[in-house]
DNA sequence: GTCTATAAAGCGATAGAC
DNA sequence: GTCTATCGCTTTATAGAC
């Protein structure tokens, strides 16, 4: 008995999963509105009475796809970067993010989340919080370390974390958002980053540089 | 004959705007796919038929509405700015361009745009052109007046366009587009600017600096 | 729990009277 | 040109057999 509930659960939950692996794929190709629980249903090569079991309504599904991305892929980037040179580190970081944030993946998702803000209240805001702003405070406290370590002036940590995030992302991501531009090469992102990084240092960087 | 046809072109013109008008209060309220043609021809006091008299479809309508948008408020933001300081001048430029990019109405507007990119080829794309790309141009003409008068160093000027609007709009961007903050107020956003024109200084302006 | 079948409503778009 | 009426289709969501 103990067994076979434990196997149920079991089911019910892969099952839960692989229905948000075929809603992700359809949102992402189709958008909200145009994807229809139906087409989800088939692609699952189930039904739409057991879509319905599982999530009580088309946009419970949406927030529940929602959900698992905003466990976004941080770790990953700011994992064990705090040592070291503040140039490589902020190169680093600089990279790693962009290249997530201006994937065709990222974008897309992104886009499906700006567009139903309006229509789902509170998704926005923790998507907010779940991605950029814990990303510029994991930043935040990287740029606290080298201030203490004065490598860098003292400044506003999570606003320069901000600041330097932005001037990374920018231009690129309302070109990937408007569809102006392909996914930028590796060497693309790199010099972006490393024109950031310049400008950063310039304005953040210790108060005697290298002037002579 | 005559008359009565200037007059019917005229009626005809005014009435495509008034539609327009109504379709721009519906699309931004409801967003593109909630917002149907019915309730378009309903606040417009006429029906379906006249509606698809001057728009073949649901798409072309939503097209015209952002081609409208599209002629910017750039003139206003950029008119005249390009004499004296040019401190000044980014403060200025920056203010005008936030206060209108973080208004209620941009953001939603370009909520719209971004999500409905994927099914409109090309409109991403034109409105990328006509509103940030155009911007940014604007800008980069100040700065290489600027350098040219010595009061920057020699940069890329688009390129240092890009950097410093970036670095004006991004946190805020993206934090108004998934809805977590209200309008700023005026005095976030000089605050916002002041920042920015000062690392932008700090990276791009005179070799020798007031350093001692 | 999962399926088939269907209900109820709304959509974009069109036809035809005036 | 503008209206009324409606077509044909798709949608979300549900009921009931198994």
């Amino acid at each position: 008995m103990l067994a076979a509930e434990k196997r149920g659960r079991l089911d019910r939950d892969s099952r839960r999963e692989a229905i948000l692996d075929v809603a992700e794929h359809v949102f992402l190709s189709e958008g909200f509105a145009a994807a229809s629980m139906s087409t989800i249903a088939a692609r699952l090569g189930g039904s739409k009475g057991t879509l319905y079991n599982y999530f009580k309504s088309k946009h419970e599904l949406f927030e529940a796809y929602v959900s698992r991305h905003c466990a976004w892929h941080q770790e990953a980037t700011y994992a064990g970067l705090d040592a070291g040179d503040i140039r490589v580190t902020l190169n680093s970081i600089g990279c790693a993010v962009l290249g997530f944030t201006l994937s065709d993946f990222a974008v897309n998702n992104f886009r499906l989340i700006i567009s139903e803000t309006p229509r789902a209240p509170g998704m926005g805001q923790a998507f907010y919080e779940a991605g950029p702003l814990a990303g510029a405070r994991m930043l935040a406290e990287i740029i606290e370390e080298a201030v203490r370590r004065r490598a860098l002036r003292p400044v506003d940590a999570l606003m320069a974390a901000h600041q330097f995030l932005s001037l990374c992302q920018n231009r690129w991501l309302k070109s990937r958002l408007l569809d102006v531009d392909p996914e930028p090469t590796r060497a693309e992102i790199k010099a972006e980053v490393a024109a950031a990084v310049e400008i950063f240092m310039a304005a953040f960087g210790p108060v005697a540089p290298p002037a002579a």
